[in-house]
RNA sequence: GCCGCCGUGGUGGAAUUGGUAUACACAAGGGACUUAAAAUCCCUCGGUCGCAAGGCCUUGUCGGUUCGAGUCCGACCGGCGGCACCA
C-alpha cells in the first residue's frame, strides 16, 4: 500500500460523491427526515475564512452521522448574495456586481466543495438570483397586504461630504468609514416592517422558551426585545395657548407618581416647537433644541455623564393625582423614540432624573420608603399588636477626628445610632437631641442637616411586648464638646455609646434601616427598589405593587391613564438607498394619491376626553392609513353644556362636507346628531356608538347611578332633535350597541331602530363601549366599517403578484444620486412605469431590500428551490421543516434570527406553511441551534488583514488535506469557544491520520484476518463515546478519544482485528470521509461508506470486570485498590479498611465514617 | 453603568456533572535509527522538599457549605461578548 496521499485521495472522492450524487436528499424518502442547516455565506472576494469551516465541518458531520443512522438528511448549501461590497466595487471598477457576484461564488463554492461537504448541491439558492428573490419581493407584498409593510419618515445615516446613506457598518465609531467626515441623520421616507405588531411581539418573546437554543442567546433577543410594564399617564398642560393640551407619558413606576416634581420631554417633541413661541426663554430654548438636535449619536453618547437640559419657562404640566403644578422641562437624556419622548420625572427614585434634579437644582420627594423586615428574634408575632412610630436617628459626628456616635447594645449583638421615637408635636431635631442625651449624655451639639429620607421596618419590641412599624429618618449632628450628662441606669444597662471611625460605620452597624440612613447621607441617591409608600396621600403605607395597581386603576377611572406594555424593539427599517438588493415591488401614483379621503370625526361622551377609551387608538390607526381625524376636546365635559358643545363644533365646520365620516359616543352621539339637524349640508356617514337619547328616563338614570349627576344631562337633551333631519343630512346611519350598557337601556335602540334608518350592530358584552367598564381600548369593528377589511394606504400601490419578479435594471453607473436615493431613481426608463391600480403614468419604489430580506426565508426555499409556482411546495415543507438543527455565528445572534422567527411566523400565519402542520410543529423555524465559536489567529487576535493573521484555508488544504483540516478544526477546542488557529496543532491530527493509514501498512495480517472472534471491548467502549460526543457536539474529545484509541492499537496490534478497524473507519467517516472511504473501498468494499450503518456497541460489553477504587483518608487520596466491578459495598469498605497504607495513616485511630461511592471510592473520616 | 459568559501546566485543552485534577495533543528536553537532516520510534515533562520510598502545595484571589469542591454558595480581582440615558 502507498503512502497517505492526501490530495489525489480527497480528490478522487469528491469527485466520485459529486457525479453520484450520494448526497441528494429524497422528497419521497419514507425514512424520517433531518434537516441540518448552514448559516449560507456572503460570497465575498476574498473567498472562504477558517472559520467558515469549522461550523460546516460541526454540520457536517452530524449530517453523516445522521445518514448512517438511517434518517434522509435535508443538508444544503447557497448564497447570500446581496450587498454592500459587491456594490462598492462596482462603484471603484465599473463591473457588474452580477459579474462579481458569480465569480465570487464560484470560488467559494469550490472552495467548500474541497473540504468534502456532503451537501446536496441540486438544492443550492443564490438571494441574487431573480428566480428566487421573485418569492423575497411576494414575501413582502404579503407584508404589505397585511398592514406589516409601511412608509414613514426614518432617520438614516448621512455622510454630509460624499452625499450619501450610510449602512451601519460603513460608520465607524460615528464617522464614515471611506472620508473620515462625522455623520449625521438624515430624515428620509422608508419602508419599515412591523415587527413590533401585536400579532407578533408576544410570541416572539414567549416562544423562546420553546426553542432548544443556547441560553445566552434567548436572553439576548428577549433583551432586545425588552419588554417593560407600566402605565401611560396623561398630564395636562395648564397654559391655555397651547395647542397641546396634554402631555403622555410612560413609565415603570406609577406608583411614584406624587414624587413626579417636573416633566422631560425629548428634544424632538413637538410640545417644544408648539411651545416655542410662548415661553418666556424662548432664545436659550431655541439654543439648547439646535445643539441637541445636531448633536451626533456620537456625541450624544460621549456625553452620557453629563446631563444638560433646558426649562420651558412659563408652561407648566398638572399632576393628574392631586393637581399639582410641576414644571416641564426639554432634554436629551429623554428619546423621542421610546414610549412617548416624554417622561414625569421622579428623581428620588430614578437615578437619571436625580441627577438631573442635582444639576439643575429641582426638588427631590421621597415617595417610597426602603423597607426592612427583621427576621429572628425580632421576627413579628402574629399574637401581639402592631405599633406604629415615628423614629428618628441622631446621628453626631465628632469634627476633630470624624468619628461617629453610635449606640452598642448589651444584651444583643447589635450596633446602631442613637434612635428614639418623635413625640407629638415634636420636631425632629428637638426630638434627636434628647435622645441623644438621654442615651449618651452628650448635650452640647450643633445643627448640621436633617436627612430628608424615611426607611420602615418591622420588628417585635421584647420590652414593650409589642410588635413595631418604625419608619425612620435622620438628623446629623457635629459634636461641639464633650460635656456629657449623667445618664440613667436603664440606659446604662441597655447600651453604651462607642464611637466609630466615619469609614467603619457600614460595616459596624448592624441594622439595615440605619445603613441606608447612613448611605444616603453620605451618598445620596435615587432610591429605585420597591418599598412603602409614604407622601403619597391615600396610598400612604401601599407596597410598590398593591400601590401601582391602585393608582393605575384610579388614572383608568378618571381617563388619565391605562395600563401599558412598552417594547424597546422598533420596528425594522426595511429600505437601502442601494442598487444591489431586491427592488421593492411598489408603485407611487400621485393619480391615485390626489383621490379625496375622508375625515373623521370623532365626539366623546360625559366625562371623557379625545385621548379616552379607543378614540386615540382609532384615530392612530386612521392617521396611518393616510385620513385626517380630528378628536376635539369637548368644553367642559363634566358638565356637558349642548349649546357650548354646538358652538365648539361649529368652530370646526371646515372639517364637514360631503366625505366626512361623523363618530359619536355616548352623549357625543346625540351632540352628533344635533350638530347634523342644524346643518344644511350632507355628510357621508354618521357612526353612532351607544348614543344616549332624548328619550331617556333621567329620573330612573339618576336612581341607577347616583355618583352620575343627571341634572346637565336631562339640560342637554331638552331641546328637541328633529331625526328626520339627522337623517337628511347623512347619506348613512351606522348604529353600534351591546347588551350590557349600564347607561343606556334595551329600550332606546329599539326606538332609534324606527325612529333612524341604518345598519344596526349588536356587540354583545362590551358594555358602554368604554374604559369604566372593562377595558375598550381599541374598536376593531368601526375601524373595518370605515376602511375595509385589508386596508392600504392611497396612491402607494403593490406590483400584480403575476408581474414579479420586479427585475434589477441593468445600469452601468452604480453612484448615489446625492439626494439620498438609491442610484435606481436615475434610470428613468425602469422608474417610469403604468400603475397598476389605474393605470395612468407612476413611478417605481426606488429602495432596494436590506440582506436581511433574502437570508430570513431561505431555509424554506431549500426544500423546494426550483418550485415556479410557489414560494415552495406545502407538501415539501411539511416534509422537511422545521429546521432541526441550525449553526452558525453569534453574532447573528439578535437580527437575523429575530428576522427569521418573525418572517417564518408570518408564512405560517398566512398559510404559506400548511396549517396543519404549524399546529402539529408549532411556528418557530429552529428547534435546536448551535453558535460555533471564533477561530482566532496565532496570535491569540481576531483574524484580519491589517494584523497579517489571516489563514488561508486552500494553502491548509493544499498542505494538510481536508480531512486533517476538518479534523484539527474539531480538535482545537470546544465548538462554542473562541480558540486561536495553530498550525503546529494542525501536524498532531495530520501524524494521527497518517498513523490509522499506516495500521493497515504495517498490520496486513490482523487486518486480513478471517472476523471470527468477537470485537474488541475497546471497539465497544469507543462506539459509545464516539456516539455520545456527536450528539453532544463535542467534537474535540471524541477527536482526542479516537486518537487514544489508535494508541491503544499501535500498543496491541494483535488484540484487533478486521472488524474493529471497520467499526473505527465508519465511526472516523464523519469525520474524515476521504481517509475512511478510500480504506474502506481498499477492504474491499463496493459500497460507499457513507452508505453504512453507524456502528452499535454491546453495553455488557463495555463493563470493565476489573475497576480502580480509591481510598480517601479525611478527603486525600491515600491508596488505589484494584477489585471486581461488581463489588459490594462492605466488602469494599472492609478491603479498603484493611489495606496497609490505610492502617499506617489511620495510626490505631477509630473512623468516624466510611462513605462508600459506587465504583469510585471508598472516603475515611477520621 | 446594566445583563450574560469565562479564568486549569510553557500552549490548545480534558475531567463520567460533587468523587484519583492536568486525559488527548502541541511545544520543550533527553535518547534510538541515520554519514547527516527530515520522518519515525522510546523516555521525561504543574510546583516544591527528598538519594529514595514518599510528603507537602496547586484549577485567578479570599472565605463558606461538604467526608470530599476545578465543579455548589458569597465577596473581590482580571478577561471576553452584548446593550448602553429604554423612563
Amino acid at each position: 500500500m502507498d503512502r497517505y496521499d492526501h490530495q489525489s485521495i480527497e480528490k478522487k472522492w469528491q469527485e466520485r460523491w459529486a457525479k453520484e450524487k450520494s448526497f441528494h436528499a429524497s422528497d419521497t424518502s419514507r425514512r424520517e427526515k433531518k434537516y441540518i442547516l448552514d448559516m449560507f455565506p456572503y460570497p465575498s472576494a476574498e473567498g472562504l475564512h477558517v472559520g467558515h469551516p469549522e461550523g460546516y465541518t460541526a454540520s457536517d458531520i452530524y449530517s453523516r452521522y445522521l445518514r448512517m443512522k438511517g434518517f434522509e438528511v435535508l443538508h444544503p448549501m447557497g448564497f447570500d448574495a446581496f450587498g454592500l461590497p459587491a456594490e462598492n466595487y462596482a462603484l471603484k471598477t465599473g463591473t457588474h456586481p452580477a459579474v462579481t457576484t458569480a465569480k465570487n461564488i464560484e470560488n467559494m463554492r469550490r472552495q467548500i466543495q474541497s473540504l468534502g461537504f456532503s451537501y446536496d448541491w441540486d438544492r443550492e439558492v443564490i438571494t441574487s438570483d431573480p428566480k428566487y428573490y421573485r418569492w423575497t419581493q411576494w414575501i413582502f407584498l404579503k407584508l404589505f397586504e397585511h398592514g406589516l409593510a409601511y412608509e414613514a419618515d426614518a432617520p438614516i445615516n448621512w455622510c454630509p461630504k460624499d452625499k450619501t446613506g450610510l449602512a451601519n457598518e460603513e460608520v465607524i465609531d460615528g464617522k464614515c468609514e471611506r472620508c473620515g467626515t462625522p455623520v449625521t441623520k438624515k430624515k428620509i421616507k422608508q419602508w419599515l416592517v412591523k415587527i413590533t405588531d401585536e400579532r407578533y411581539i408576544e410570541r416572539l418573546l414567549n416562544d423562546l422558551d420553546k426553542v432548544d437554543w443556547p441560553e445566552n442567546i434567548k436572553l439576548l433577543q428577549k433583551n432586545w426585545i425588552g419588554k417593560s410594564e407600566g402605565a401611560e399617564i396623561v398630564f395636562k398642560i395648564q397654559n391655555p395657548k397651547l395647542q397641546t393640551r396634554e402631555l403622555t407619558v410612560f413609565t415603570t413606576r406609577p406608583d411614584t407618581i406624587f414624587g413626579a416634581t417636573y416633566m422631560v420631554v425629548a428634544p424632538e417633541h413637538p410640545l417644544v416647537q408648539d411651545a416655542l413661541s410662548m415661553v418666556e426663554n424662548k432664545s436659550e430654548v431655541e439654543k439648547y433644541i439646535h445643539s441637541a438636535v445636531n448633536k451626533s449619536d456620537l456625541e450624544r453618547t460621549d456625553l452620557v455623564k453629563v446631563k444638560t437640559g433646558v426649562e420651558l419657562k412659563g408652561i407648566k404640566a398638572i399632576r393628574p393625582v392631586d393637581g399639582q403644578e410641576i414644571p416641564i422641562w426639554a432634554a436629551d437624556y429623554v428619546l423621542m423614540s421610546y414610549g412617548t419622548g416624554a417622561i414625569m420625572a421622579v428623581p428620588a427614585h430614578d437615578q437619571r432624573d436625580f441627577e438631573f434634579a442635582k444639576k439643575y437644582s429641582l426638588p427631590v420627594k421621597q415617595v417610597m420608603a426602603p423597607f426592612f423586615q427583621n427576621t429572628e428574634d425580632l421576627k413579628l408575632r402574629s399574637d401581639k399588636p402592631m405599633v406604629r412610630r415615628k423614629l428618628v436617628y441622631g446621628i453626631v459626628r465628632n469634627p476633630k477626628n470624624n468619628d461617629v456616635l453610635c449606640l452598642r447594645w448589651k444584651k444583643y449583638d447589635w450596633v446602631s445610632f442613637v434612635v428614639g421615637g418623635v413625640e407629638d408635636g415634636e420636631d425632629l431635631i428637638t426630638a434627636a437631641k434628647r435622645e441623644i442625651a438621654e442615651e449618651t449624655g452628650y448635650i452640647n451639639l450643633k445643627f448640621v442637616e436633617e436627612i430628608n429620607w424615611q426607611t420602615h421596618f418591622t420588628f417585635f419590641a421584647k420590652h414593650k411586648n409589642e410588635n413595631r412599624y418604625g419608619m425612620a429618618s435622620g438628623v446629623v449632628f457635629d459634636l461641639v464638646d464633650e460635656t456629657r450628662h449623667q445618664i440613667h441606669n436603664e440606659e446604662k444597662e441597655k447600651h453604651e455609646p462607642v464611637w466609630v471611625s466615619e469609614h467603619k460605620v457600614l460595616d459596624a452597624v448592624t441594622h439595615l434601616n440605619a445603613k441606608e440612613i447612613w448611605q444616603y447621607y453620605v451618598k445620596p441617591a435615587a432610591f429605585i427598589g420597591e418599598g412603602v409608600a409614604i407622601n403619597s396621600g391615600e396610598y400612604d403605607g401601599l407596597t410598590t405593587v398593591q400601590c401601582k395597581k391602585k393608582i393605575i386603576a384610579r388614572l383608568e377611572k378618571d381617563g388619565r391613564g391605562r395600563f401599558k406594555v412598552q417594547y424597546k424593539l422598533r420596528d425594522w427599517l426595511f429600505s437601502r438607498q442601494r442598487y444591489w438588493g431586491e427592488p421593492i415591488p411598489i408603485v407611487h401614483c400621485e393619480h391615485c394619491r390626489k383621490q379625496k379621503k375622508e375625515t373623521i370625526v370623532i365626539i366623546h361622551g360625559t366625562g371623557s376626553n379625545g385621548k379616552a377609551n379607543w378614540y386615540d387608538w382609532l384615530a392612530t390607526k386612521l392617521r396611518e392609513l393616510g385620513h385626517q381625524v380630528i378628536v376635539p376636546d369637548m368644553p367642559d365635559s363634566k358638565q356637558p353644556d349642548r349649546e357650548q358643545w354646538l358652538t365648539a363644533l361649529e368652530t370646526l365646520k371646515n372639517a364637514f362636507d360631503e366625505h366626512t365620516i361623523l363618530i359619536g359616543h355616548s352623549l357625543g352621539g346625540i351632540a352628533a346628531m344635533y350638530f347634523l339637524a342644524s346643518r344644511k349640508k350632507k355628510i357621508k356617514k354618521l357612526i353612532l356608538v351607544a348614543p344616549t337619547s332624548t328619550e331617556m328616563d333621567w329620573t330612573e338614570f339618576q336612581k341607577q347611578h347616583p355618583d352620575n349627576p343627571a341634572a346637565w344631562q336631562r339640560k342637554f337633551h331638552e331641546a328637541e332633535l328633529r331625526y328626520a333631519d339627522v337623517q337628511k343630512n347623512t347619506e348613512k346611519i351606522s348604529y353600534y350597541y351591546s347588551d350590557n350598557d349600564a347607561y343606556i337601556p334595551a329600550e332606546i335602540p329599539e326606538w332609534y331602530k324606527k325612529k333612524l334608518r341604518g345598519d344596526y350592530h349588536l356587540l354583545p358584552g362590551r358594555n358602554h363601549f368604554s374604559l369604566k367598564n372593562g377595558h375598550a381600548y381599541t374598536f376593531p369593528e368601526v375601524l373595518e366599517e370605515i376602511v375595509g377589511k385589508n386596508p392600504l394606504p392611497v396612491g402607494v400601490n403593490p406590483v400584480h403578484e403575476k408581474d414579479l419578479p420586479v427585475e434589477l435594471p441593468n445600469v452601468k453607473k452604480y453612484e448615489p444620486t446625492g439626494t439620498g436615493e438609491s442610484p435606481l431613481a436615475s434610470i428613468e426608463k425602469w422608474v417610469n412605469v403604468k400603475c397598476p391600480k389605474c393605470g395612468k403614468p407612476a413611478k417605481r419604489e426606488t429602495n432596494t431590500m436590506p440582506q436581511w430580506a433574502g437570508s430570513n426565508w431561505y431555509f424554506l426555499r431549500y426544500c423546494d428551490p426550483k418550485n415556479d409556482k410557489k414560494l415552495a411546495d406545502p407538501k415539501k415543507l411539511e416534509k422537511w421543516l422545521p429546521v432541526d438543527m441550525y449553526i452558525g455565528g453569534a453574532e447573528h445572534a439578535v437580527l437575523h434570527l429575530l428576522y427569521a422567527r418573525f418572517i417564518y411566523k408570518f408564512l405560517c400565519d398566512i398559510e404559506v406553511v400548511p396549517k396543519s402542520f404549524v399546529k402539529k410543529h408549532g411556528d418557530e423555524p429552529f428547534t435546536k441551534l448551535k453558535n460555533q465559536g471564533l477561530i482566532l489567529g496565532e496570535d491569540g487576535q481576531k483574524m484580519s488583514k491589517s494584523r497579517g493573521n489571516v489563514i488561508n484555508p486552500d494553502e491548509v488544504i493544499k498542505k494538510f488535506g481536508a480531512d486533517t483540516m476538518r479534523m484539527y478544526e474539531m480538535f482545537m477546542g470546544p465548538f462554542e469557544d473562541a480558540k486561536p488557529w495553530s498550525t503546529q496543532g494542525m501536524i498532531g491530527v495530520k501524524r494521527f491520520l497518517e498513523r490509522v493509514w499506516n495500521v493497515f501498512v504495517d498490520q496486513p495480517a490482523q487486518v486480513s484476518a478471517p472476523a471470527m472472534a468477537t470485537m474488541n471491548k475497546r471497539t465497544h467502549q469507543l462506539v459509545k463515546k464516539i456516539t455520545v460526543d456527536i450528539e453532544q457536539f463535542k467534537f474535540n474529545t471524541a477527536v482526542s478519544e479516537y486518537m487514544k484509541y489508535t494508541n491503544a492499537v499501535a500498543e496491541a496490534p494483535a488484540e484487533f482485528l478486521k472488524q474493529d478497524f471497520e467499526v473505527l473507519l465508519r465511526l472516523l467517516s464523519p469525520f474524515a470521509p476521504h481517509l475512511s472511504e478510500e480504506l474502506w473501498e481498499q477492504l474491499g468494499h463496493k459500497e460507499s461508506i457513507s452508505k453504512e450503518p453507524w456502528p452499535s456497541f454491546d453495553p455488557k460489553l463495555i463493563v470493565e470486570d476489573e475497576i480502580t477504587i480509591v481510598v480517601q483518608i479525611n478527603g486525600k487520596v491515600r491508596d488505589q485498590m484494584k477489585v471486581a466491578s461488581d463489588i459490594s459495598e462492605d466488602e469494599a469498605k472492609k478491603l479498603a479498611l484493611s489495606s496497609e497504607k490505610v492502617l499506617k495513616w489511620l495510626d490505631g485511630k477509630q473512623p468516624k465514617k466510611v462513605i462508600y461511592i459506587k465504583g469510585r471510592l471508598v472516603s475515611i473520616v477520621v
